[in-house]
DNA sequence: GGATTAACCGGAGGGGCCTCCGGTTATTGC
DNA sequence: GCAATAACCGGAGGCCCCTCCGGTTAATCC
């Protein structure tokens, strides 16, 4: 359910060949200000205050912009983590849940994130344009991953074995494009649901629960 | 040669029927804003610090932005000044002068003019996709005026009649890319003095100077 | 020529961005 | 362990953006 924070292994290769591993204080400042700045960029889109956003870390500006010297190096290093997340949240959802569980969970976590970068869309498209990295490495991995987990359950017999993965992958995409009411969250764990039954059935050996 | 400030007469169809037409010390106020800001884009590009400019103009910044709400509204209205600066000049021009040496000094302000405008080149391009009525009225202005400009000295005999007046124009706009070094503005006189004789070449009634 | 008033003026103030540097601390080498 | 030091931290300070409102003034009406 919770998400580890990554070993050292993890980092050593995210970075491939640095000459040092980050000091421990400045990795733990990095960590609380990509914390805080997904909180804020959630709560009130990327434009979002960056000195409040160092203050919310309960770090000094100065630590912030050495950090990410542009508002687009922050961006995207909470895009990252995001990515990240998600992915170590399929791993952790496999190992404590059946495989229909874990995918109806990480389904609905997909679409909260998704709902999550709405404000970030159009930084997003920026990055992209320009020369960063960032999508050639991250692009692949969550279709990836969340076929993984179909598969999974597919294996195990509780959903049907003749569904596109790429399809419910865009469908559950879509449902951002229906998170405008104030009761958009509700609405978009039913979607999720109805999904999720659409890929119970005709499954050969349902689930107990539902 | 001088650029006579517009009389009533012009405010009033450049508005349109606007309902009152701008008190005294606000139309003062107002030109001396975009006289400031003409300046200082000159000199530091569209960037330029908009307190700089309301300091520079001798007014506070509540002015300013009273006039131009946004840094792009400053922008238009320096543009459009500029642009009704060279079309006015081509008449006092004529006034004053022969038809080719009126010709003559106003391509050289066109290219000074375009050079100007090179720290603009972006946010113009942004106007342009938005939804500004600039340069729908702009937009024909410069080269119909310069084609008044030959058609007289045609007329008088002293450039030859064979040359589009289109033409000559891009030729002129192309200047601006060679437009580097230090010494780009006297590079620029040699270029114009260079095109100008072109034109002269093989006239039916040469003129005396030169 | 006054009185009235709508329009205009200026700048203080609150907030944000980013840089710079003296002080602090984790790491390394012994 | 301990010293040396490279790396890191924080926040003051300078500059800028934009809003808001009490005071001022040009225009208008008698």
């Amino acid at each position: 359910m919770s998400i580890q924070k990554p070993e050292a292994a993890d980092e050593a290769d995210e970075a491939g060949a640095s000459p040092r591993p980050l000091r421990a204080d400045a990795r733990r400042n990095r960590d609380k200000l990509t914390a805080a700045a997904a909180k804020a960029f959630a709560r009130s889109g990327v434009d979002a205050s960056l000195e409040a956003i160092a203050r919310e870390a309960g770090v000094g500006t100065g630590t912030l912009y050495r950090h990410f010297p542009t508002r687009e190096a922050l961006i995207e290093a909470v895009y990252r983590r995001e990515v990240e997340g998600l992915v170590a949240a399929a791993d952790d959802l496999l190992r404590q849940e059946t495989p229909d569980a874990a995918l109806a969970e990480w389904m609905q976590r997909y679409v909260d994130y998704i709902a999550t970068k709405r404000g970030m869309r159009d930084s997003l498209k920026l990055l992209l344009e320009s020369n960063s990295p960032l999508f050639a490495e991250t692009h692949g991995l969550v279709p990836r991953t969340f076929r993984r987990l179909m598969e999974q359950a597919v294996q195990s017999g509780t959903i049907r074995p003749d569904a596109d993965s790429a399809d419910v992958l865009h469908a559950l995409s879509s449902i951002y494009s229906a998170t405008d009411g104030p009761d958009w969250h509700e609405r978009s764990r039913r979607l999720v649901a109805l999904i999720m039954d659409g890929l119970r059935y005709g499954a050969p050996r349902p689930s107990q629960r539902r």
